[in-house]
DNA sequence: GTCTATAAGATGATAGAC
DNA sequence: GTCTATCATCTTATAGAC
């Protein structure tokens, strides 16, 4: 449940001119096909996270992965399929947390929920994984860009996300018991736009504020997300709200 | 200053078996050259927005276009200089937009300036242009899409769109002068978000309301953000904020 | 499990005929 | 201005040796 710590490369470069120097025989290297297949997932990532899908040939992964292209097919299939493992992989992570989180809020807030308190419940946990190692911030990047393709913007991110967003929106209601559903997932619309332009990362509102603030700058964003957010929903599904 | 009519594949199959029939001779074909240079920008714009830039070979811009891919090279030199001058072709004609209708709300409304109406805005004529044809809507997924892209979304996005940010935060600031310039950063960070995540159109919260809310529906779309984002950037550059 | 070799085709870009 | 032909390289994926 907590993070894979990225391992670093170990047989980068094993060709040579004696006959390689495999596993030795006998026993089955269990451990070392564990190593190669995360550290194609470590690579793949961090590759499709800083060029995109498109842009990155399995070649470049295995390059990387100190291993062949061969090894990509032997493990994934495909290179969609290598794709597919590399989303679901800290989903299921971020899905677990986030799901955890706002089931412990609601447990602690009893009849006292607010909006500040499901949404803070609900971003946390991702803008910490932010914070944490360089695998989580290409994977949030990552799933930044998905979410704005085409295809994928729909579908991919609405199987590995839709249940937590379903529960996070169940949370709010109870905040405002009055609030019209399309309101509700209008202003969750914005704040998950607000979210992925944040776990992109990509230095614009750095230069655009000439360094007052920066784009990794958790401490900042979190408490001000909060507060923008929980704002923009009682501004469009409070009573006032026409 | 409107938009250019997105026009209809002319010459799709001049590959037959006599000799190609090209311009008379005698007289330079000025007229055909705009408009496959326009066909070409059309065509790669459709196709960088559905596919990503990266997913697009400029043979298949040619083909789509009804040309070769020596064209694309003869009108633009290179792939990514048809991207810029795809991403620029409308920029321009969005910031003549954004300015005009900034400073036509300035002016109007003297030093009676709200933050709603600035928002508004600055928001109106992007959402009109995507209420308006197809050539636009492919643009402004376009555009949703770099936003997140690692390099270009700082680079581009700021080359492009800057001045007009400005502005708009200079007249929010008229109708909030307390307001410090980091949170009025960060909270213009987040109706980006929003406003990007719109323009994407990926379908994603018409599956999540199951139905209830339309990714198009800019009627139901602009006043919902404008109310989310203005109460959004008092609620954390206001006189209460920390 | 890991490699080399290779199939089968696509890619960005250019040269040169017309 | 537009084309065909081509270069040199890269692409995903597979076959088969070890």
């Amino acid at each position: 449940m907590s993070a894979a710590p990225a391992p670093a490369l170990k047989n980068v470069k094993k060709k040579a001119t004696a006959p390689s120097p495999r596993a030795k025989p006998g026993r089955p290297p269990r451990a070392l096909d564990q190593d190669l297949r995360e550290r194609i997932l470590d690579v793949a990532e961090e590759q499709f996270s800083k060029h995109g899908y498109d842009a990155v040939s399995t070649r470049a992964v295995a390059k990387a992965a100190g291993a062949t292209s061969a090894m990509i097919h032997y493990y994934f299939s495909t290179k969609r399929e290598l794709f597919d493992a590399v989303f679901a992989r800290r989903a299921d992570i971020l899905n677990v947390e986030r799901m955890a989180s706002l089931d412990a809020y609601e447990k602690r807030s009893g009849k006292d929920v607010s909006v500040e308190g499901a949404i803070e419940a609900f971003l946390a946990p991702t803008l910490a994984r932010m914070d944490e190692t360089e695998g989580w911030r290409y994977y949030l990047a990552l799933v930044a860009q998905v979410g704005h393709k085409p295809q994928w913007g729909g579908e991919v991110m609405t199987r590995s996300f839709d249940p937590v967003i379903q529960r996070l929106i169940s949370v709010i209601r109870k905040a405002m018991p009055e609030a019209a559903d399309v309101n509700l997932y209008w202003a969750y619309h914005f704040l998950s736009g607000a979210l992925l332009l944040t776990l992109a990362e990509t230095d614009r509102i750095d230069r655009l504020s000439n360094g007052q603030c920066r784009s990794a700058d958790i401490d900042a964003i979190l408490p001000r997300m909060v507060r923008f957010a929980a704002a923009g929903f009682r501004s469009i599904c409070g009573a006032a709200a026409k």
